[in-house]
DNA sequence: TGTACATCAGTGAACGCGCGTTCACTGATGTAC
DNA sequence: TGTACATCAGTGAACGCGCGTTCACTGATGTAC
C-alpha cells in the first residue's frame, strides 16, 4: 500500500482537473461564471472578451463553448442564478408595505441596496447589455416592471394615511425606483469624485429613506430621522 | 443672357453638392453631424456604424474621414457644439438660487429637462460612450461635476431657511441630480411600459419639483403645489 | 476671355484588424468483456 | 483484475465575419498665365 490506486491517486494529485467527468465539467462551468462576474466588474460587460473570461478562469478559449453558446447566453445564465437566489431569500421575509412608515421605507431601500451591492456586476452587465441587445432590453423591463408595481402599491398606503403624493402614483413610483437604483450606482462608482468622503452604506440608505419619505409624504419627526 | 454663367448655373442647379469647396465641405460636415444625431437617437451610439451615419447623410463611406478621425471624434465635436450652445443660452438667465423656494427648484428642473429633451441623443450617446471609453468617462464626470456643486450650493439656502436636509449636502445633491436625470431618461424611454398614459413634460417637471422640495425641506403648502 | 494645370471634396471597392467561433487533437475517464 | 476501445472535457491554433479604415480614382472648383 505504499502506492495508492492509479485513479484515486491521480484525482487527489491534480486538484481542480480531476473527479468524475460531470463534476469536472460542472467545476469549469462555475469557474467560468465566477470569472465572468469578476471580469464584468473590472472592465464591464460590453468590453469583456470571451478570452478575458476564459483566461480569468484559467481555461483555454475553446472551453467556453462547451458550456455556453455565447457571451449573451452566459449573462442569461447569471441572471437566472441571481433571480433564483433572490426568490429564495424573498420567501422568508414578511415585510411591511405601509410606506407612510419610515421603517417600512427604509427596509425596502436597504433590501434594494443589498441586492445591488451583492449582485452589482450582473445588474450593471444587464444594464449594459440592454443598450445593444433587444433581448436584454426586454429582460431589464421584466425585472423592473414588478418593482414599479410594487412601489406604486406601497404608495397607496401613503394616500390612505392622508399623505399628499407629489404626482401620479405610477410616476412617483418610477421616480423612486430611479432615485434608489441610480443613487446606488453613483455610490458604487464613487461619484461625485471631487468632494470629501462618500457616505457609508448605512448613511446612504438613511439619506434615501428620509429623502423619499419626505418627498412622498412630508417631513418625518426630527427625532426619528436623527436616531434611525 | 439667355444662359447664365457656367459656374453660377451649375451651383444653382445641383443643389447641396455645389458652392465653393469650403462651403460644400462645411455642408457635408453638418450633414454628417445631423445624420449622426438621428442615427444615435434611433439605434444608440454603441450600435451606430460609420456607414449608418454616412448612408443617413447620403454620402459615401470614405467621406466620413475627410471630416472626422473616428466615431469618437465625431461625438466629441457634437459635445463641443452642445456645450457652446448651452453656454450661450446660460449667459442670459439670472436665476434664483434659493432652493427653499418652489419656483426656484421648478425652474432648475425645467432647465435640465429642456437640456435633456433638446440634446437627448448626444447626452445619451455620451453616457453610452463612457461605458467603453475612458476619455468619455472623464468627459461625463467633467459635465456632471459642476451640476453636483451647483446643486449643493443651492441646498445651502435650504439649511439657511431652517430646512432639514435628509443627509450630507453633497450626497443629497448627488441624489437630486440622479433623480432628475434618470427620471427624465425613463420618461424619454416611455417607462414603465405596462401602465396607462405617461405624464406630460409639465406634469413630470411639477412632480419632480414637489418630490424634491418635499424631500429636501418638508411639504410645500398644498395650494402652491396644486396650482403650479 | 480662354486654356492648361493643380487642388480638393467626395466615391466606393478593397484591405486588414480584432475577436468570436470552430475543429482536429490530447489525455483522462468510463465501459465492455 | 486486466485489456481494448469509446467517450468526452478541455486545448489552442486557425479560420472567417463584420466593420473600421484606406486609397486610387472622378469630376468639379480654383489658379496661373
Amino acid at each position: 500500500m505504499s502506492e495508492s490506486g492509479p485513479m484515486t491517486g491521480t484525482r487527489a494529485e491534480s486538484g481542480a482537473l480531476t473527479g468524475t467527468r460531470a463534476a469536472r465539467a460542472a467545476e469549469t462551468e462555475v469557474a467560468l461564471k465566477e470569472a465572468a462576474i469578476r471580469v464584468f466588474g473590472r472592465v464591464g460587460y460590453l468590453r469583456a472578451k470571451i478570452t478575458d473570461i476564459t483566461a480569468e478562469a484559467g481555461r483555454a478559449a475553446g472551453s467556453f463553448y462547451s458550456h455556453f453558446d455565447s457571451k449573451e447566453q452566459l449573462l442569461e445564465a447569471l441572471l437566472v442564478d441571481m433571480l433564483e437566489a433572490g426568490d429564495r431569500s424573498a420567501e422568508q421575509s414578511g415585510h411591511n408595505p405601509d410606506f407612510s412608515d419610515f421603517e417600512a421605507v427604509r427596509w425596502h431601500i436597504a433590501q434594494l441596496w443589498a441586492l445591488l451591492t451583492t449582485n452589482g456586476a450582473v445588474i450593471v452587465a444587464l444594464q449594459q447589455a440592454a443598450i445593444v441587445n433587444e433581448h436584454f432590453a426586454r429582460r431589464q423591463q421584466e425585472l423592473m416592471a414588478p418593482m414599479f408595481e410594487d412601489m406604486a402599491a406601497h404608495l397607496d398606503y401613503v394616500t390612505a394615511a392622508g399623505g399628499h403624493l407629489p404626482g401620479d402614483r405610477m410616476a412617483v413610483a418610477t421616480a423612486m425606483v430611479m432615485l434608489m437604483s441610480q443613487y446606488a450606482y453613483a455610490w458604487l462608482e464613487g461619484w461625485p469624485q471631487s468632494s470629501g468622503p462618500r457616505p457609508t452604506a448605512d448613511e446612504a440608505v438613511d439619506m434615501l429613506a428620509s429623502f423619499i419619505l419626505n418627498g412622498i409624504m412630508g417631513p418625518i419627526p426630527p427625532s426619528r430621522a436623527a436616531t434611525s
